[in-house]
DNA sequence: TTTTTTGTTGATTGACGAGTCAATAAACTT
DNA sequence: AAGTTTATTGACTCGTCAATCAACAAAAAA
């Protein structure tokens, strides 16, 4: 029966029913059974191709991380001038895909996991680093010298909307989280503006 | 030995060991043994007093959310006019007290908890609640209309902050976080201002 | 003084779960 | 055809841990 190569599709199934049943329980404590039951296989299995339930967390954030990434930079292709570029950031971050109380626990229970685990910790600080860029690139025209503070500040607003979602009843309000960010760029630039 | 009236003070030292022992592992994985131990008891005891692990979860969500309300009602109680006690409410919230590493561990980690125990959301719930009251009676008078907004965001901004300062290394930068949200709050309502 | 209430723990139970192993089978190599 | 690699799983090991129990001690009540 084996047919060859299913590694790559096994472990991506893997990686994909990790993000939801985190998502669905809510925390880390997910059982390797659970997951390897909606990848449609057995738990050793899963043990063969991960080794261990750790890589696999660390496998599943890699991926969350992946696509935000590839998010960020499709919406940031079509975007031209500083302005446009800060906003397509902000879409991308709050995006269907990832603005999403699935994806959004997953996120947050990887956050709990970088205090114990340092490559979950060096995962989210690459993630950190990423955003602060893409934010920096289209604030330094706009703000100068205080592109730095305001970077933090929409870094910290952003992952905010973010940890509030998860309280929240009812599904996502993109919009609403879009506009609190903007609301926040403008009126940090209108002090600035010529 | 049997000293009566132990059970208050026993529950204290529960609650506060269960605080720093979450901190200290970063997940709520912790064992009621070790509780018990750091606490100066047997683990059966803090099951005979706390009937299960998760009433002692519950027990020190409570207890800090208590604190973080009387240092915020404290400060409140000596800060004049609205822009004063939008001051006081923003140094509580990054009190020396409130915003330690150990804390703010413990403070994500109840995040995670709510997204599973009723009771621990309602307790954040409660605690959003608050400070969203708290911001709107100093925004009203500043801002309008657009006080409403401006605490959704404000709010967001302060989670942001502790959820960033997860990551950090290094002692907590109370000062930086403070001097980010009155950045921002600044830059708010200097647009509204006559 | 007997009884009840409160404090306290070592030992035990019972469940659950990560990771390993041995075995089976199909494909690919030589 | 014999040997190797890849896929796959049921059964098992070993450890951990929440929760309970039985038992003991001392204070308070009757």
């Amino acid at each position: 029966m084996p047919k060859l190569g299913m590694e790559p599709i096994r472990k991506a199934a893997l990686v994909k029913a990790t993000i939801v049943e985190i998502g669905r329980v809510g925390s880390l404590d997910v059982t390797v059974s659970q997951i390897a039951k909606r990848a449609g296989m057995s738990s050793a299995l899963a043990h063969h191709y991960f080794g261990s339930k750790e890589e696999m967390f660390l496998a599943a954030m890699r991926h969350i991380l992946t696509l935000y990434g590839a998010e960020v930079r499709g919406a940031l292709a079509l975007a031209e001038g500083p302005e446009n570029r800060l906003r397509a950031v902000l879409a991308a971050s709050f995006s269907a895909a990832n603005f999403r109380r699935e994806a959004v626990g997953a996120w947050l229970n990887f956050w709990v996991l970088a205090q114990t685990v340092p490559e979950a910790k060096r995962l989210l600080k690459v993630y950190q680093g990423r955003l602060r860029s893409n934010l920096l690139a289209g604030l330094r025209p706009l703000a100068g010298e205080r592109a730095e503070a305001l970077a933090a500040g929409l870094g910290a607003l952003i992952d905010g909307l973010y940890l509030r979602e998860v309280l929240k009843s009812g599904p996502p309000d993109r919009a609403a989280a879009i506009a609190t960010a903007l609301n926040y760029l403008n009126s940090q630039l209108e002090g600035a503006r010529p």
